[in-house]
DNA sequence: GCTTGACCTGGAGCGCACTCGAAGGAGCAG
DNA sequence: CTGCTCCTTCGAGTGCGCTCCAGGTCAAGC
């Protein structure tokens, strides 16, 4: 793959070119990204995975800062891989824990659904 | 239920009494919460419902926007029922679409710790 | 040579959902 | 009477995550 232009990662990943700046500025990124001759960013397929993993931690509703201690962690080299699982690890714990949270509000949400639903069927039937 | 204050109101449904104030004024229940003679809230177990569905549409990520919507469908009577199942069931797509994602997302992060998890293992197996 | 368009920078602005602060009143213990 | 706690209002402030703008550079096409 060669070279993306910002206009073309954004595209590709999902984000607008203005996000993929401010990540970059705000230190979400490995190192900053490389240039064209003249200044312009130039994304490479590492740039393009690392990008696509932070949205995946982002989606997932991990805060800019732990994606930025995340990205530290990673920059510093090897010898903090259990930091950086435990990083993960209680992120998918935290996730979960909302997965779990919202899918018990959603059953909640369903059964009033359900109840509407009865009522207007009824509703119906009594006016035909 | 005796009527409730605004702390014990808010200890009861996880909220803070300035965020039941700021619903309050901003629409999102059905009516002014009551007051004692001093000018106090008392919350009534009818008002505690109403909060407990408001927090579970919260909860599950329904801007206050649409709640306030939903509150004043309510607000206006029986006779639209359809658009309160409407504004529901749009809801319950959009959450189910979201649980879907963050699953999908939160999968290939479990890829990632199990990689992490791997690699760690050889290491402290190479080290023993 | 001029225009167009994509990109650059630094910094300001925005939308959302609270959250807090200031100033004041009522009720109760000591 | 004093002090304490809990409440009141109004309006300002906060934190997050972008998002936009002004002004400028550069390469390509006509």
């Amino acid at each position: 793959m060669s070279p993306l232009t910002i206009a073309e990662t954004a595209e590709l990943v999902g984000l607008t070119p203005d996000t993929l700046r401010y990540y970059e500025k705000d230190g979400l990124l490995l190192r900053p990204v490389a240039r064209s001759a003249s200044g312009h960013r130039r994304y490479d397929a590492a740039d393009v995975r690392w990008i696509e993993l932070v949205t995946r931690l982002r989606a997932t509703g991990l805060p800019i800062r732990d994606v930025r201690r995340y990205a530290e962690l990673v920059r510093a080299g090897s010898g903090n891989e259990e930091e950086r699982l435990e990083l993960l690890r209680a992120h998918r714990s935290t996730v979960l824990a909302r997965l779990a949270e919202v899918q018990e509000h959603l059953g909640a949400i369903d059964h009033k659904i359900g109840i509407y639903t009865e009522a207007l069927e009824r509703r119906s039937e009594g006016a035909a």
